[in-house]
DNA sequence: GCCAACGTTGGC
DNA sequence: GCCAACGTTGGC
């Protein structure tokens, strides 16, 4: 089993959002590095951290189970949507996307000063500067230590 | 809103 | 295939 990182802007989709839906599909990945990591790496059952990016308080703000390994995004060839890439298609998918669900929400946020603070993720990518990848492999030893500081700050 | 860092594009 | 220009991300 492998540990990710994923990034949103709770503008776009938050926590709160991917509580709600319960399951819901990870669309609109338009990097390569990011798709490749999904297309090759994540599994059905692996574990994630939910960051919130561009927004007041930045940082890990719960966790969601990998509940579908990458399958065709299939807004890619959508010419509504946002995420339109002309050069896909269902014959020639180029973009895909995976299934989260939902499985907790921190009462407080870890914010990324926190984060930086802690020796244990002295290696974590998301606390480097200028670091853009929207999805990031993270080991157990750091996806144990930001949730026991998430329950470190609700007090238990 | 600023701007550094990075990814992508396209001319050559 | 190089690399400058451009667009985007994202912390602050």
């Amino acid at each position: 089993m492998r540990y990710w990182l994923m990034k949103s802007e709770p503008s776009a989709y938050s926590i709160g959002d991917l509580e709600t839906a319960g399951t819901d599909h990870w669309d609109g990945i338009r990097n390569y590095q990011a798709r490749n990591l999904m297309r090759d790496e994540m599994k059905a059952g692996d574990r994630v951290l939910f960051h919130h990016s561009s927004t007041e308080v930045v940082g890990v703000v719960g966790t969601a189970i990998v509940s579908r390994g990458a399958y065709p995004d299939h807004t890619s060839w959508d010419p509504e949507s946002k995420y339109f890439d002309p050069k896909s298609s269902p014959d020639n998918v180029r973009w895909v996307m995976v299934d989260l669900t939902f499985e907790s929400r921190f009462a407080e946020t870890v914010t990324l000063a926190e984060m930086r603070a802690m020796p244990a993720l002295e290696h974590m990518r998301v606390i480097k500067k200028g670091q853009r990848l929207s999805i990031q492999p993270v080991t157990a030893k750091e996806f144990k230590a930001v949730v026991a500081h998430a329950k470190k700050k609700a007090g238990g």
